[in-house]
DNA sequence: AAAGTCATTCAAAGCGCTTTGAATTGTATT
DNA sequence: AATACAATTCAAAGCGCTTTGAATGACTTT
């Protein structure tokens, strides 16, 4: 059933059933109810190829999704966001291209979507520091946002992202408040932007109580169980370990807190652990009551936030860039309590009375 | 620059340069390379949608994403999963379209696809048992392959599954062979048709050896790290616990062993815990030895083998079901050892000696 | 030398839709 | 009654590609 047979059908020509179906205004009110009845009944769809043909809109958008060379890791929020920004494209009627490039092969992979024509926009995950990619994207001409942002990039573009500076500097804040002063960073990969501004606001947080962050308490790299896991068993055998650790994901805070139990430690009572959570889906922080003390900020949030930005701008033309910044919010669990060193000596303090 | 451009530039006729470009044999060979070296320089590359429209082939495979409406959760294995397919279609020029749809909601999803004819295949995840999908799916006469298989369908359709009830039946008798009776079962939702199938080969291992499955043992639900902490804590609480525990993945495994590592239990050593591992990039069950023994099946792999069935079904117009049932192998890690109470039986049957 | 082949190229139609510019009709204006 | 105007409708061109069927030479074959 394509438009001409409807139209034939309906004894109009192709232009008015078009336009009827459209939306046009200079289509009779009784002819247009005539024509969507008949498109229901029969079925009709248009042919999406034809119509993006003629049209010159793709009505798609891009994601291009990096695997990294090195770890063959799928990084595990993009599901969530996917699933946050596909709500958005569906309800607008666009579809959602995934593109999934090595990483040291993105640059080839931009370009040829550019000239492929078949998305009219792009969703950039994962910046790095001094990404590349916003330079070749402006060059390239076309609509794109950024999930999180580049630092060190001068050119104006668009993106949405958490605030993960004044995150990780409130969290600190709030370990500092309880007494903590060793305080462990279980940081995502160093080159990865969002990784440095959080422990940006860690640092922050520190040197504003005088306190320098120490080398030996931090670490970086792949987000995962396993990584929390020999953070804690490392730093727990140092001479002076930590009495918190704070942790970039839910994963790593289940490996930290695995260490931990290990060695005989209780979380809260005898250390303290504060992570961020992006609550996806599938690993949730508690149900009613967060287990984990935690900074809080929806990543499937930030995948509708992202699209509708995306959509404006693919709408309207409009190359001026817009920005969207989200504050997580720092909910308190089961999981960090008062620095036992500090309550130790409080203890000893009150016996001396 | 389009094809028109280019020719006029060569001064060649449209069809002498897509003949060309696309290696149709009635072309000079000489003209051909001209065509290849001019295509380089400029940079030309064909529309996307013009091609399709030509063609009538939409050069892309529909992945459609259901999303619980109950639990608002996006399967984990998702990521990997369309990273594996996403290779192949690469590798063929296909893209990947991927519609989120709550799963109240999947026919509408499918007939909508199917009448706009934007894709030339579609992969269906998450069977459930009878799912009513491959029905539709046939009738709409849209080529598709199946990520797992529905039990209690009688059509006949392509598939590419692990083989969960052997992986399971295996995984069982291997934890009987270690003289434990007690087992219990972490499963995947009651619905989905691979957590039907585990359930069997559990349950088919026990009857081998005379046993019967005990209801109190078996839990059912999203395979989270809360599931199996959940889980592992109520049955520790019975008069009459278990001695191992079989779960459906590697979160709810973790899960399973928090609350045993809380009553004080060392895993292979008090009780042990054997789960299933669908090597996800972002959960990796250690690095060089496994830290649970598993039985282990690539969810990426699977992604794979599902799109290169599905790219064959639609290249070759066949409709002639295609299966392909791939093995989980058992790897033996640190988390399973013998029963303990067996153990004691043992030694104090060797004291007595 | 005429007829038949083969290799190579081309003109034109078509994929199914949108959109421009013109045609038609009915109604309001003078 | 003649003109203007708005409201509808339509024919035809065009989006950029593929593909059918025909045309052009060059080369064999008889």
């Amino acid at each position: 059933m394509t438009l001409k047979d409807l139209a034939t059908l309906l004894g109009l020509s192709p232009t008015t059933v078009s336009r009827a179906l459209n939306g046009y205004p200079e289509v009779n009110e009784a002819t247009r109810k005539r024509v969507a009845e008949a498109a229901q009944r029969y079925n009709y769809r248009p042919n999406t190829q034809a119509k993006r043909l003629a049209t010159g809109r793709a009505m798609a958008i891009g994601h291009v999704i990096p695997i990294s060379t090195q770890h063959e890791i799928v990084n595990p929020v993009f599901a969530d966001f996917l699933a946050g920004a596909g709500e958005v494209y569906a309800r607008a009627g666009y579809d959602m291209v995934l593109t999934i490039v090595p990483d040291d092969d993105e640059e080839r992979a931009y370009r040829e979507i550019r000239s492929k024509r078949n998305v009219d926009g792009i969703l950039v995950h994962a910046p790095k520091a001094h990404d590349p990619r916003i330079a070749l994207l402006n060059d390239l001409g076309l609509p794109f946002v950024v999930h999180g942002r580049a630092s060190g990039v001068r050119a104006p573009y668009s993106w949405v992202d958490v605030n993960n500076t004044r995150a990780f500097e409130r969290a600190t804040e709030f370990l500092l408040d309880l007494g903590h002063r060793r305080i462990a960073l279980v940081n995502g990969i160093d080159g990865m932007d969002f990784a440095l501004r959080r422990r940006r606001g860690f640092e922050r947080a520190l040197a504003g109580r005088g306190l320098a962050a120490d080398p030996a308490l931090i670490v970086a790299g792949e987000m995962t169980e396993a990584q929390g896991h020999a953070a804690a068993r490392a730093m727990q055998a140092l001479a002076d370990p930590p009495t918190a650790y704070l942790t970039a994901s839910l994963l790593s805070a289940m490996g930290v807190r695995r260490g931990l139990e290990e060695a005989g430690l209780k979380l809260g009572r005898d250390v303290s652990v504060l992570t961020h959570d992006d609550e996806l889906g599938y690993l949730k922080n508690g149900e009613q009551e967060p287990i984990f003390t935690a900074t809080r900020s929806s990543v499937r949030e930030a995948g509708r936030r992202c699209a509708a930005m995306l959509l404006r701008k693919v709408a309207s033309g409009d190359p001026t860039p817009q920005t969207e910044l989200l504050e997580a919010v720092l909910v308190v669990g089961q999981s960090t309590g008062p620095c036992r060193a500090l309550h130790r000596q409080n203890e000893h303090a009150a016996e001396t009375l």
